[in-house]
DNA sequence: GTGCGATTAGAATATTCATTCCATTTGTTA
DNA sequence: TAACAAATGGAATGAATATTCTAATCGCAC
C-alpha cells in the first residue's frame, strides 16, 4: 500500500493509476482501463453495474480500490465524483472568471490560439458539408462502389490523408481496396488493372496534384465508374466523374484541415456497408 | 399523482417542482426549496443526508419524490445525476441526437442519415478537444518541435492519415521530416538514425498498433524527445513521453472520424511556424 | 371546544449494497 | 513434475439504505 489517500484530485488518481498500470496483474489492469474510460459509470454505478460493465466481478472492483490504497470501493469513488461536481459546481462567477482568463490566454499563448482557430474553422467546415452535400449524391456514390469488384483511390499530395483513411476503413469493411500512392513505381501501373467493373474515387483540391490530373483522364476514358471529392468544378478530376461532392471554401493547402473530406469518405464507407445488408 | 415520469429533464423537473410549489404542504415546500438550491446534494447524497441537511426526517424525502410522480427518491435522483452527468459531457447533447436518429433504424441506414451522424459526431469531438487540450501541453510540443532537427512521424494503421497529414503540412512550412510508413523495409532502419537532436510524433489508438508499440520505446530510450497523441493514458505510447495529448472517446476503428487528431497535429504545425518568427 | 381529514415523524422492514472470506485456479520456481 | 505463492471468482455476511407503516399531531370547519 501507499501513503494516505485522504484528499485527492481526479487527474491525480488519474496519473497514480496510470503510473502503476504495468504493476498491477492482469485484472487489475482490465479494470485500470475501464475506469480510465468510464469515469462517469464509476462516480455513479454500485459496484455491481461497474463489474458488469467491466467484465470482472464484484470482489475485484473492491481489490482494485484496495490497491490504490483506497479504503474500499465507496472511498474511491468519492474522487470520481468530485470530477462530476467539479463540472458544474463551480459558481456562475467562477466560471466567468475562467471563461475569461482562457481569453486572455488565448490571446495572449500562440499555440492555443492556433487551435481554437482551427477547431472553429473545422466546425464551420462541417456545417458547409452537411448542408451541400445532398443524398441523391451520397447514394448515387454508394451505389458505385456497392457494384465495384476492386476500389481504386487516388488522392495524393495532401488530399493523401483521406485517401490513406478510406483505404483504411473500407478494407476493415472488407472490401478491396487498391490505393494509389506510386510507391515503387508509376501510378500508371498501379492503376492498370482497372476496369469498367471497378470503381474510382478520386481527391483533389487546389493546387492540384499533377500525377491527379494526368491519371484520372485516362481512368475515366477507360470506363471506370468515378466518385470525385474537389473543391471546384472545374477542377480537373470533375469532367467525365460520375458523381461529383463539392467541398467548398478549402482553405489553402497548409492551412487546410481536411476535416470535411475525412467525414464524407467516412459516411461514404460506412454508408456503403450498412446499405449493403 | 401525474402522469409517468420515465424520461425527465433535470430543467424539466425544476419547471414541475416551481410550478407545483404553491400546491405543496409546509414541508413539501420546504424541500423543494432545498432541492432546487442543492441539485448536486440531491443527486450524490443519501435520503438521510439530504434529510440532514434541509432539516427534515428522511420520509419526507421520499414523500416528496412520490409528490413528483417519481416511484421514489431513487428514481427522482436519477434525474438530478443527469444534470452532472451533462457538465462533464459536452458530446452530451450531440449523443442525444444521434441515438434519436438512429432509434429509426431504416432511416438511419441511409447515407444521408450516416453522414449527418459523423458530422455530429465530429462536432462534439472538436468540443472535447479544445477543452481538453491546454495551453501548457501546446507551448511544451511547439519547443521541442522548434529545437529538432530532424521530425520523425510514428502513427500507422488507422492513425497513418493523421501523420501523413502532419507529414504534409510540415514539410511545406520547410521542417525536415521523416515519416516512418516501413515501405521497402522494416521500420527499424528508417528510425535508427534519430537521435536526441531530433524529435518524435507518436500517433497511437486502441487497438494500438503493434509496430508502434514495440518502436516507441526504443526512441524513448534513445533519448528522442517525443510527442504523443493517443486515447489513453494506458496507451504504450505514454510512458516515457514528454508531452501527452489524451484524446477521449474515439469510438471504435471503423467508426472514427480522425477529426479531433486531425485538427490538433495542424495546430501543432502552425503554432510551430508562427512562434518561430 | 370538538371532530375530522390531512400531514407528519419516527420506528420497523425489506432490500440493496459493499465488503470479506475461502475454495479454486493460475502462474512460477525448483 | 511438484510445490508454492499469487491471483481470482463466487458465495456469505453484515452494514447501510430506501421505503413503508402506524401512531401522533396539526389545521380547520362547525
Amino acid at each position: 500500500m501507499n501513503k494516505s489517500q485522504g484528499a485527492m484530485s481526479y487527474d491525480e488518481l488519474r496519473g497514480a493509476i496510470a503510473q502503476r498500470h504495468r504493476a498491477l496483474s492482469g485484472r487489475l489492469q482490465q479494470i485500470a482501463e475501464f475506469v480510465l474510460d468510464h469515469p462517469t459509470d464509476v462516480a455513479l454505478g454500485t459496484v455491481a453495474e461497474v463489474a458488469q460493465r467491466s467484465g470482472v466481478p464484484p470482489s475485484a472492483i473492491v481489490r482494485f480500490a484496495h490497491a490504490l490504497g483506497f479504503g474500499g470501493f465507496t472511498e474511491m469513488q468519492q474522487v470520481f465524483r468530485t470530477r462530476l461536481v467539479a463540472g458544474v459546481a463551480p459558481s456562475y462567477k467562477a466560471r466567468l472568471a475562467r471563461m475569461k482568463s482562457e481569453e486572455k490566454s488565448v490571446l495572449g499563448r500562440q499555440p492555443a490560439a492556433v487551435l481554437s482557430r482551427f477547431v472553429s474553422e473545422a466546425q464551420s467546415s462541417l456545417v458547409t458539408l452537411s448542408q451541400s452535400v445532398h443524398a441523391r449524391e451520397l447514394d448515387a456514390a454508394t451505389a458505385i462502389l456497392s457494384k465495384a469488384r476492386d476500389i481504386y483511390l487516388l488522392g495524393l499530395g495532401g488530399s493523401f490523408p483521406v485517401a490513406t483513411h478510406l483505404a483504411y476503413v473500407l478494407r476493415k469493411l472488407g472490401r478491396r481496396v487498391v490505393l494509389l500512392d506510386g510507391t515503387g513505381g508509376s501510378i500508371h501501373e498501379q492503376s492498370h488493372a482497372a476496369t469498367v467493373e471497378d470503381a474510382l474515387v478520386a481527391i483533389s483540391f487546389r493546387n492540384y496534384y499533377p500525377d491527379t490530373a494526368r491519371l484520372f483522364p485516362e481512368l475515366v476514358a477507360r470506363g471506370v465508374p468515378t466518385i470525385s471529392i474537389t473543391d471546384s468544378l472545374l477542377s480537373p478530376i470533375v469532367e467525365g466523374a460520375h458523381v461529383v461532392f463539392e467541398i467548398q471554401d478549402m482553405p489553402e493547402p497548409a492551412l487546410r484541415t481536411l476535416v470535411a473530406p475525412m467525414c464524407l469518405v467516412q459516411a461514404m464507407a460506412i454508408g456503403l456497408d450498412l446499405a449493403a445488408d
